[in-house]
DNA sequence: AATCAATAAGAGACCGGTCTCTTTTAGAAG
DNA sequence: CTTCTAAAAGAGACCGGTCTCTTATTGATT
């Protein structure tokens, strides 16, 4: 098939004005939907908008009105099924009020997210949806609420920001799930993230600049030290980043004379690899060493034994921050919100009492 | 509805142009990047450009140039990791040629593909990856073409429609997965999948309008009657359209004195269900049922015994897909490909022989 | 029949860029 | 010191819609 010669001059309102021997203003109130047109010239542009089969241009229509009815989202790791599924409440909550999604992926990565925040804003998205991948420089978020466009922001709070915020309380949670090893009687607890940091290495909550893991560990250590636990900290490992690293990270953690009995992990990707070299490993769950992890992954409930997980109610984090930012969008004015929705622990098999607690 | 006031004014070329004391023309050059300009005009604009903060409008700029840097994606089911492992592909390609994706939703619904692919048309994207649900009607689909746009297909190939197309051989894996369970000794093997059809009732293929799950039956049922079974067709369960869905056929087709011996599901959210029906029924993985699932899902490996896979390249569907596509917007003119990937099995440890072999 | 308001249709500016065409400027050649 | 040419800057049309403002038409009122 040969390239067509004439650019498929695309259809427009005023060839269909032509068409239907009326004005292009006419022409548009009919194909717009706005203003006021008697019903046989509505009916006749209607007719020849059918018959040249006429598509708007929404990039024209967009310009004009300044609203493009599309909704920017920078969320930290795509294939991270957390986010997949709180995208899925995104999309669900945008459609169901005619908008449109893009997403942007920041890897967490902060030149990404502020390239990202950048390119959104060029497109002139009516509002963005942002997972914060770091605290201390939010320059860029605040720009987009210079440019005059609403943000509300999902998983990751900031107290500097003052915009919609739908979140966990990871502290909370996190000491409610730390409690639950400290109960059953361990007292060797390694808490493993994805957070990076120089050396991997743990010194203190400053250096943690992404708030929920900042709080979740926060809360962690607060339970390890009020059950006179010795500095929990040297069981918090950071830089399980992918696949790959957080086996390495596993198989260290795992291998050692000091090896914990119990682990908290921070998302089910890094826990599922944990479980395959605890597998590999042969180590068995709850006898030899306990596992939990945020989000009730697919998987987590297949194994054997099934794992016990902090189930964050992540569709409804989606479902929620989008339905905020509508309704501003919507021209809503009144003050921020920050909405912290009620999260549950699916107790299952994988905590027992430590290996030397039945000697 | 009342217009709010102009509230943050942009800037536009035509600002930096004054401030910079050069013609709107001239600034447009540099901000844009074209044309001619000495650079001591260059560097005032650039000042005034960020003095002022200049973001340009990226919409304008789409509207003139025609191309909007956006490829849309038209895709069955979001939450299907099968789907979001391909768009991490797609975007990740697309992200490095410097274009952006819009994802749109189906849901397998032909007049939702159809909403998507009309308004993405008028986003006035540059290209776009279509998942078709069905091969009846693709009006649509021609349509793209119509318009200018070049349009991918993934992971369904339609003979009629002659576009770039990446897929795997359906039929071929299918009589390869059919053949392990076969030689394995079983000859009631239900084959379970999403597509739905009027009462659930598999009567022929002329009825089955997705093209991959067409050829997959297809070979299926070609191995099974070479195989000397008889009548196979009456183990094809359709409509496993959500995991509700999915539970209920699972236990009806595990509760039947007809009880398949063998199960295999075609996609990695049909196994999960159906893995967990018959864990809940005490059925015994491989002694007393045996699982095959197309998707290398995360779960299939971690459960005991993990689970015997047809591992699709679906990373490297998305991305080439994209890639193919992307060829072609960067002017490339070319025949249409039609790629077709190579795909594995994994064999694990959930087939066995039937039980009956075992008495 | 004349006046007036309400309604319907038309004319044209505008959004913020790109891009073509024209004018000005500067340097080289004669 | 012209003359010619190439480079640099300016002017303004254009993309395809929306929207304001103006004009024409209609029916109701007195």
């Amino acid at each position: 098939m040969k390239r067509t010669a004439p650019k498929t001059q695309s259809i427009t309102v005023s060839d269909v004005a032509r068409v239907a021997n009326v004005s292009k203003a006419t022409a548009a109130r009919v194909l717009g939907g706005y203003g006021v047109v008697s019903d046989t010239i509505r009916a006749n542009v209607m007719a020849a908008a059918k018959a040249l089969d006429y598509r708007p241009n929404e990039l024209a229509r967009s310009m004009t009105t300044g609203r493009s009815g599309i909704i920017g989202v920078v969320v930290g790791d795509i294939e991270n099924p957390f986010f997949s599924l709180a995208v899925r409440g995104i999309s669900d909550a945008a459609r169901a009020a005619g908008f449109n999604v893009i997403l942007a992926n920041s890897g967490e990565r902060i030149e990404a997210e502020r390239a990202a925040v950048r390119l959104l804003i060029g497109k002139r998205v009516d509002g963005l949806i942002v997972t914060p991948s770091e605290s201390r420089d939010i320059s860029h978020l605040r720009d987009i609420h210079r440019s005059g466009r609403p943000l509300a922001l999902l998983d990751r709070a900031l107290p500097d920001l003052d915009v919609d915020t739908v979140t966990v309380d990871d502290r909370d949670i996190a000491m409610r799930a730390t409690r639950i090893l400290v109960d059953a009687g361990h007292s060797k607890i390694a808490y493993v993230t994805a957070v990076d940091a120089e050396g991997n290495e743990y010194r203190d909550l400053g250096q943690i600049y992404t708030s929920s893991v900042r709080e979740r560990i926060d809360g962690f250590l607060k339970v390890c030290r009020d059950a006179g636990i010795d500095r929990p900290e040297r069981h918090i490992c950071l830089g399980a980043t992918s696949p790959d690293e957080t086996r390495k990270l596993a198989d260290k953690l795992l291998s050692g004379p000091d090896r914990p009995t119990a682990i908290l992990a921070s998302d089910s990707l890094i826990a599922l690899e944990i479980f395959k070299v605890m597998r590999q490993r042969g180590l068995r769950i709850p006898q030899d060493i306990s596992l939990i992890t945020f989000h009730d992954a697919d998987w987590t409930s297949v194994t054997t034994p099934p794992i016990t997980v902090v189930d964050q109610p992540v569709y409804a984090l989606g479902k929620s921050v989008a339905e905020l930012l509508i309704r501003r969008l919507k021209g809503e004015a009144r003050p921020t919100e920050r909405l912290i929705l009620p999260t549950t622990i699916i107790e299952r098999g994988s905590v027992g009492p430590p290996a030397a607690y039945k000697l």
